[in-house]
DNA sequence: CTCACTCGGATAGAAGTC
DNA sequence: GACTTCTATCCGAGTGAG
């Protein structure tokens, strides 16, 4: 089950970047489609139950243990917030497993998944030490808890019945899911909205506890108390304007009800070519420190508490936000959590353009003077529509010129939001695909071979190649053998090509990623400029521990794990599920931890 | 307050397949 | 002709800076 594909290329190492095409990096979370068939058990079960809410709860359970979590541990978090919300039973079991680790207590659970001051603690006794040595998922013993676990499962389903009710009343899964924590199972409905609306009133404090409290004091001091003061009385204000609406309040499960992560102005990380931040020094955690490095990105500008929660997860490290403006004729603002080393790097050479008349000096013939643009906004998945270019060409042809100022604006706006390029008289164009492969740092024709549109998607979705080598530098002397990469959402393999132009020889790369395209981009650019071992998987909920230990076993432990989750349900651009890290794309994040987790755990026994 | 920016999604209709 | 796949077009809100 869940083989990849093994390609042990012995083709040369002579990849010629073209001296007019140098592009930059990407290997970030593209095109992820959650419905391709994937290669394991695991995952049809997963498609086939879980979702459309059939599954079985012993099969659900069965699930969990599969990914590595204990029974008692499982059963534990669907007693706590039901089965329905998948992407929020995986974060408190992952929360289990960070608390567990850390040797905290059993009264915690995630940020907002359950009211703090009302917890069932009549079984709350576990022991998370011993969970993670407890993989017998065949005839355990039952423990005094277990013996109710039937009881329990039929209970689960009048208790979905009411939550199914509260949802459609408009209230959020995570507001029922709360009133029936509170008020209990049996609770009349009037009960339980009463009980939410009292929560309203009482504004965000109900789905604070004292880990997020210790966390956030611990992490995010920085964050003036006048200023934590304010964003509490917004929020207030917020709900109070929104609500009861099922979309106006969607933050406990983001853990969005922490204080929002300041980002840095300029946006420049620890430190750029030119852009050294006066002697950045930073201790990580014990936690954090490798092996095995890794290497995670996602969009900076997320819903409010998106990066509190990301970082709390990994190990509480601070993310580098970095603004790939300063490094290249595009904006591109993300996030880093890593922990690589942050002193001694080194940029790709040559330096990329950093204009747009730089990266491409014949759209200066055409350029209007009233056009002050220097450099592209963000590249994203979508390209201007045709009609979009004519109204703009119709437009200008009917104006005087110099257009009137109200002409202009909307012009500038309109090729501001699709970073439109002056193609000819009045006339404007997109970017070609070979253009954004060049911007991002990919060689020419990197994604050719698939549809236009699909290549828009996958290099929009992509690591800006400069950016991330100039972070993953600091590994060439490290590692002068070359490393050995698992690579998750691996796209189009931008962390690969970045890799490749620092001259880091890749021994092997595991790579998942969903999207047939970009695993065939991937494997075609493997074949022709790499003599390591590549293998591709599908997806990440069919890398079970057994499986990353096996590969473990196999390379001698990973010297990096890299890769950005998916940004979907994060980015601005979304308008219809910018839910944060609940979202169903987005929530892949945790097996991003999850993997690493037991990576570092496997790497630890060696 | 205004302004600028954002690794996107749903849909109808076209195009392809059997 | 039914069905699937591909393509083009249209669709604001959340957020922070000034």
């Amino acid at each position: 089950m869940s083989q990849g594909l093994t390609s042990d290329s012995d083709d040369s190492d002579k990849f010629e970047w073209e001296s007019d095409g140098e592009a930059a990096p990407s290997s970030a979370p593209a095109l992820r489609n959650l419905d391709a068939p994937g290669p394991s058990t695991l995952e049809r079960q997963s498609s086939n139950g879980w979702a459309n809410g059939e599954a079985t709860s012993t099969s659900l359970v069965e699930e969990y243990v599969t990914m590595g979590f204990p029974k008692e541990m499982v059963v534990k978090g669907i007693k706590e917030i039901g089965h329905d919300d998948a992407n929020a039973l995986l974060e408190l079991l992952l929360t289990y497993k960070v608390l567990g680790d850390e040797g905290a207590l059993g009264n915690c659970s995630t940020s907002g998944c359950a009211c703090p001051n009302v917890q069932d603690d009549d079984d709350d006794d576990l022991d998370f030490d011993n969970w993670d040595n407890d993989n017998d998922t065949g005839g355990r013993e039952h423990n005094s808890d277990s013996s109710g676990d039937e009881d329990f499962l039929q209970e689960m389903s009048a208790k979905d019945e009411k939550i199914n009710l509260l949802v459609g009343m408009g209230f959020s899964e995570d507001e029922a899911n709360m009133a029936m924590t509170t008020c209990g199972v049996d609770a009349d409905l009037c009960v339980l909205v009463d009980s939410i609306s009292a929560s309203w009133v009482a504004g965000d404090c109900h789905s604070r506890n004292l880990f997020d409290d210790q966390v956030m004091d611990r992490c995010f001091d920085s964050f003036g108390e006048r200023k934590k003061a304010r964003l509490m009385e917004e929020r207030k204000k917020k709900r109070k304007r929104y609500g009861g609406g099922a979309h106006g309040n969607r933050s406990s499960l983001d853990g969005s009800d922490d204080e929002q992560m300041l980002l840095p102005n300029p946006m420049v990380g620890f430190n750029l070519p030119g852009y050294r931040r006066p002697s950045v020094m930073r201790m990580l955690p014990q936690q954090a420190i490798g092996p095995p490095f890794f290497y995670y990105e996602n969009v900076a500008r997320t819903p409010r508490g998106v990066w509190e929660t990301i970082s709390r997860f990994l190990y509480d490290i601070e993310p580098e936000f970095v603004d790939s403006m300063h490094l290249s004729a595009a904006a591109r603002k993300r996030g880093y959590i890593h922990n690589l080393p942050i002193e001694n790097r080194s940029p790709l050479l040559p330096l990329p353009p950093k204009t747009i008349f730089e990266a491409f000096p014949h759209y200066k013939k055409w350029w209007p003077s009233w056009d002050p643009r220097r450099q592209f906004n963000c590249l994203q998945t979508t390209m201007a529509s045709a009609k979009t270019t004519e109204r703009i060409q119709c437009l200008l042809a009917r104006s005087s010129n110099p257009p009137p100022p109200s002409v202009q604006k909307y012009v500038i706006d309109e090729c501001r939001k699709w970073n439109l390029v002056w193609v000819g008289k009045n006339k404007v164009a997109p970017l070609e695909p070979n253009e954004v492969e060049y911007l991002l740092g990919f060689p020419r024709d990197h994604t050719r071979g698939v549809g236009k549109t699909e290549r828009y998607k996958s290099l929009g979705n992509s690591f800006h190649v400069d950016t991330v080598a100039y972070h993953l530098s600091v590994l060439r002397d490290m590692f002068p053998n070359g490393v050995s990469v698992l690579s998750l959402f691996t796209g189009i393999g931008g962390g690969e090509v970045a890799l490749h132009r620092l001259g880091i020889h890749m021994r092997a790369v595991v790579s998942v990623e969903i999207g047939e395209a970009n695993r065939r981009i991937l494997r075609g650019w493997w074949d022709q400029t790499q003599t390591g071992t590549l293998i591709e998987i599908a997806d990440v909920k069919s890398l079970t521990p057994d499986i990353i230990a096996s590969y473990v076993g196999r390379f001698g432990g990973f010297d990096l794990v890299i890769g950005g989750s998916p940004c979907n349900n994060l980015a601005g651009s979304n308008r219809h599920h910018r839910d944060g890290l609940e979202g169903e794309q987005s929530s892949l994040f945790y097996h991003y931890f999850r993997i690493l987790d037991v990576v570092k755990s496997a790497m630890a026994r060696m």
